[in-house]
DNA sequence: TCAAAACTTGACTATTTTAGTCGGGTATAT
DNA sequence: ATATACCCGACTAAAATAGTCAAGTTTTGA
C-alpha cells in the first residue's frame, strides 16, 4: 500500500514553489534540479494539475507555473484529486449476485474498509500546502 | 493507493473463520465459497499466515485451519505484516548524495509523509479482528 | 526579427507488480 | 485405501507504474 510517484512528486513540486517562488512564475526546469525529478515527468504531472486548477501556467521565457490558491487554502486531497488519486480499498461488486447489501456474508468486512478509506482520506483533506512547510521550518 | 487483493482477503478469510469456527478447523474450501475467493489463492495466503504464527493448520479429512490468537487479540497490524503489507509511502534514499538530512531542500515533504505512514498504521495497530465483527452484528 | 526558453500534448514503452494458476506433493480420519 | 485437505515452489497473463519521445506552440529579450 503506498502513494504513487506522480501523487508523490506533485506535491514535493507544489511545495517546492511554494518555497522558492516569489510571486513569480515557477518554471519546472528549476523544479527539476531542485527536487531531482525528471523534467518530463513534471511535464505530465503538470499538465493534470492545471488541468484540475490547481496551478496555472505562464509562457515564454521567464515562464512556469504559479500557484492558483495560497499554500494555506490548497489542500493536499485537492492535489491528490487531480491526479485521480482518491484512496479505495474495497472490492465488493455493486453488480455481483452476491452484492454488499449490508446482510450478505460476503461483506462481514465492508464497514472495515469504508473506515480505512475515510481515516485516510480525512487526514489529506486537513491538510494544507502550508502545513508541510511549517514543519520543514521547526526543522532548520 | 490502494490495498492489494492478498491482505483483502486475508482479513476477509480470517473475519469469515472467526464468524464460522465453533472451535473447529475451518477448511479453505468453505471459506473459498462463502467468500467466493479462490481456492488456490488462499491457500497461497493462508501459508503466509501460518508462517508468521496468525493460524495453525490440521491436516487430513475434516481438516482445516485454527486461529492461533482470539479474534479479540489479534491486531489487524498482524495480519497485513503477514503479507508484506506495511505502508509505506516514501522514497527518500538513504544513499543518495542529496539524501534526506533533515534540511535538504530535497525534503520539503519528508515530514509529511512519515506523518501519513503513522497515521495509517496506527489505525491498523488498533483494530482487532474482533472489531470487525461487532460493526456486522450492528448491521444485521 | 528571431532564437531560445518554456509550456502543450498525445503516444509510446520498459519494468514491475498484481493476481492469480498449475502441478505435484504429504498427512490423516474414516 | 481413498478422499479430503493442507503444503509449496514455480510459473504467467494482465495491469499499473514510471517514465521517455516527438513534435509542436507561445512569448520575450537581445
Amino acid at each position: 500500500m503506498k502513494l504513487n510517484t506522480k501523487s508523490r512528486y506533485a506535491v514535493m513540486a507544489l511545495a517546492d514553489m511554494a518555497v522558492f517562488s516569489n510571486d513569480n512564475a515557477v518554471s519546472l526546469r528549476d523544479i527539476s534540479l531542485r527536487q531531482g525529478i525528471s523534467l518530463l515527468y513534471l511535464e505530465q504531472i503538470f499538465l493534470r494539475l492545471k488541468k484540475n486548477n490547481i496551478v496555472k501556467s505562464v509562457r515564454g521565457i521567464n515562464g512556469g507555473y504559479i500557484l492558483v490558491k495560497s499554500p494555506k487554502e490548497l489542500k493536499i486531497s485537492d492535489i491528490l484529486l487531480a491526479l485521480d488519486q482518491k484512496v479505495k480499498t474495497i472490492g465488493c461488486k455493486k453488480d455481483s449476485k452476491k452484492s454488499c447489501n449490508g446482510k450478505s456474508t460476503k461483506c462481514i468486512t465492508h464497514n472495515f474498509w469504508d473506515e480505512l478509506d475515510i481515516h485516510i482520506n480525512s487526514f489529506f483533506e486537513n491538510k494544507k500546502l502550508s502545513d508541510l512547510l511549517k514543519s520543514r521550518e521547526a526543522r532548520i
